[in-house]
DNA sequence: GCTCTGACGCCTA
DNA sequence: CTAGGCGCCAGAG
């Protein structure tokens, strides 16, 4: 394993590597961490992340495609706002052909070596 | 050192 | 079908 100590970095670097104009969901991303169960420890890793701008925490929604998160950005709509300048179609948080732009990490991403 | 909360997800009633 | 509750792990008080 590359990267070791943190829960949190695993996070941030599968969230970085999230090709633009895809989304990805925390329960993906933490059942390719191995912690399928703890989804909401991504989510809380973004919370850290999102101070981050290396991070990409608005392509991180939940497993409906919804924005779940968008609160926790600085205005109302950033998220969305983002999402839809990548291509992304958000209608009242839920994005639009979610199966289309999902990237799930455990499908595309193999190894993470970093 | 113990307790509660938290950007979710899945199961059961 | 819809609604509600529990589970998971870790950080912050």
């Amino acid at each position: 394993m590359a990267t070791d100590h943190n829960f949190f970095e695993r996070v941030y670097l599968v969230v970085k590597q999230v090709p633009a104009g895809r989304v990805t969901t925390y329960g993906a991303i933490a059942r390719y961490l191995g912690a399928a169960k703890s989804a909401r420890m991504v989510g809380w890793a973004l919370n850290g992340s999102k101070r981050l701008e290396n991070v990409p925490a608005q392509r991180v929604v939940n497993r409906m495609g919804m924005l779940t998160g968008k609160h926790h950005f600085s205005g109302t709509s950033a998220m969305q706002q983002l999402l839809e300048e990548e291509g992304i179609k958000v209608k009242d948080n839920l994005i639009q052909d979610f199966k289309k732009v999902f990237w799930d990490p455990n499908e595309e991403l193999e190894n993470m070596d970093e």
